[in-house]
RNA sequence: GGUCGGAUGGCCGAGUGGCUAGGCACGGGUCUGCAAAACCCUUUACACCGGUUCGAAUCCGGUUCCGACCUCCA
């Protein structure tokens, strides 16, 4: 029996703003789709914390038994600066300023982004697939929607046709909670709309002047695809018409995400999507972290601290463990005091996991309050990641559990007092849990080889001094390695040390 | 302006009607040659005003403040 039935997943659908339970289309397999990023520029953290939303998904997919086709784009079709005709492509304008091809400057932060998420353990996703890669994909999809009559065409650009697509299909503004009179009475009068027989329509094809260096032949002429329709055909093409899961982040909702569902009615006749996922903002005193706003951190400025918002730099994991801290759907606020916070509690956790991997079993006297404790805390983790991926509750299950480890291995507690069952069970889940579908890995430079042993014969010439009373010597010798950033720790069974 | 969301203790952050969230910090204790780590105990809450209810951080109404989206944005 697979795992998603011990512990069925429930998601919280943006589409209907409703807690759901998640039965995929096809028993046993899962279908994801999450926008990705443009690759104009260096993606900064708040980029991370929707991905790594979708990453703890992917694995958690997987570690409950799923077959995961995991679908992330990346969209290297410019698109415009702004919503005027005569804006500049954003990958176009990158390539002008510094003097590059078009596809240097993708290839350049398509690598920054491999890069990036490989710091924080991402995993691959299934296929990766470009705009530029599917653009015939793209023209058939508007070709479809033309000859659905949804869409129309000016001047050898294309556009969505809205108001008709509203009277047909009447969805349009469901996910983001829009009325189109409302739309319509909020538009800005912005330039180069006259080609447009509503404000609302959005282009799907964009005719481009010899200025445009991105581009491709059609039959409405030389011009490249818009940015919404990308993801409606890449997803069609992997994961079909239909399929479970669409994520990205809260500020995709509107517009971006509300036009694919419509490109997709309009071309495919059916929703594409079932489940709609929407991660939170992260937020720096409050506001939303953005390039525009300049409080922005890039991954190797939060590591160095390099940075005038930052004290001191984090580490990766750290900085994980800090967003696995709160729910994807709520913001989360970046600061140094947090991250601090965020850092020491998960050393403890990492302490746990460490000791828990030393011990062994020996059989003892039961405990049956603690014997179930533990059972029922390692089950709390399971459904509290299978109630809508709440990491935070998870988390604080860890380190319930993390309480009785530590008393384990302090030899306050004794294995014995778990049945082998239990105790077998903890040693594997616990690991799991946070390596396999946290995705926290330990970083400890090198704890192994020659600096284990360098360590050992410290703490026995240390251990020799103490035995003599020789203080000020066992002292220098567990000064000297704190102030280089190694920790001995004096318990029971010996001395231990750890690496800060 | 429109739409949506938020306001939780010193800090971060879960929680949707009654049951200790958790982490960090603070205080006390145990252990230790001293420390660190660990363990035990302990303190500080639900923006404001009304209402519903036996009972509300949680539901309803109002107020204030904050944010997101409405234009490219994870």
């Amino acid at each position: 029996m697979a795992r998603y039935q011990d512990y069925p997943l429930s998601i919280y659908n943006s589409y209907n703003r409703e807690k759901e339970i998640f039965t995929p289309l096809h028993e046993g397999h899962v279908g994801m789709y999450v926008c990705g990023p443009t690759v104009y520029s260096n993606v900064h953290l708040g980029n991370v914390r929707t991905f790594l939303t979708f990453d703890v998904l992917y694995r958690y997919l997987i570690h409950l038994g799923y077959k995961v086709r995991y679908v992330r784009n990346i969209t290297d079709v410019g698109h415009l600066v702004d919503d005027v005709d005569e804006g500049e492509d954003k990958i176009a304008k990158k390539a002008r300023l510094d003097n590059l091809e078009p596809m240097e400057v993708v290839q350049m932060y398509t690598n920054d982004f491999h890069n990036t998420l490989a710091l924080f353990n991402f995993l691959s996703p299934s296929i990766e697939p470009t705009a530029t890669g599917h653009i015939i994909e793209q023209i058939q999809m508007i070709e479809q929607i033309l000859n659905n009559g949804f869409a129309y065409e000016v001047n050898g650009s294309v556009y969505f046709d809205v108001p008709k697509y509203q009277e047909a299909k009447g969805n349009y503004g469901q996910l983001s909670g829009r009325v189109l009179e409302d739309l319509i009475s909020n538009t800005r009068e912005l330039d180069g709309q006259d080609e447009k027989r509503s404000p609302l329509d959005f282009a799907i094809w964009k005719n481009a002047d010899e200025r445009h260096i991105m581009k491709w032949p059609s039959s409405w002429g030389i011009g490249f695809p818009g940015w919404h329709l990308e993801c409606s055909a890449m997803s069609t093409k992997y994961l079909g018409k239909e399929f479970d899961i669409h994520g990205g982040g809260m500020d995709l909702k509107f517009p971006h995400h509300e036009c694919e569902i419509a490109q997709s009615v309009a071309a495919d006749g059916v929703a594409p999507v079932h489940y709609w996922m929407h991660s939170n903002m992260l937020t720096v005193n409050g506001q939303k972290m953005s390039k525009s706003l300049g409080n922005s951190f890039s991954p190797s400025e939060l590591m160095t601290g390099n940075h005038h918002l930052l004290k001191k730099g984090y580490s990766p994991m750290t900085v994980r463990f800090f967003m696995l801290q709160s729910h994807y759907s709520s913001t989360l606020d970046f600061s140094n005091d947090a991250l601090d916070a965020a850092e020491k509690g998960f050393r403890r956790l990492n302490n746990a996991r460490k000791s828990l991997a030393k011990l062994s079993y020996l059989s003892g006297p039961m405990d049956e309050a603690l014997n179930k404790e533990i059972q029922s805390s390692l089950n709390s983790a399971y459904l509290n990641l299978s109630d809508d991926l709440n990491t935070a509750k998870a988390i604080a299950n860890l380190f319930d559990l993390a309480t009785r480890i530590n008393s384990m291995a302090g030899g306050k507690l004794k294995p014995g007092a778990l049945s082998e069952g239990t105790f077998n069970r903890l040693k594997q889940e616990y690991e799991q849990i946070i390596n396999d579908i946290l995705g926290l890995r330990l970083e400890e430079s090198d704890e192994s080889g020659m600096m284990d042993g360098l360590m050992h014969l410290l703490i026995d010439i240390r251990q020799q001094a103490r035995k003599n009373k020789d203080f000020a010597t066992s002292d220098q010798i567990r000064d000297t390695l704190s102030a280089l950033g190694v920790q001995l720790k004096d318990g029971p069974e010996g001395t231990s040390y750890s690496i800060e």
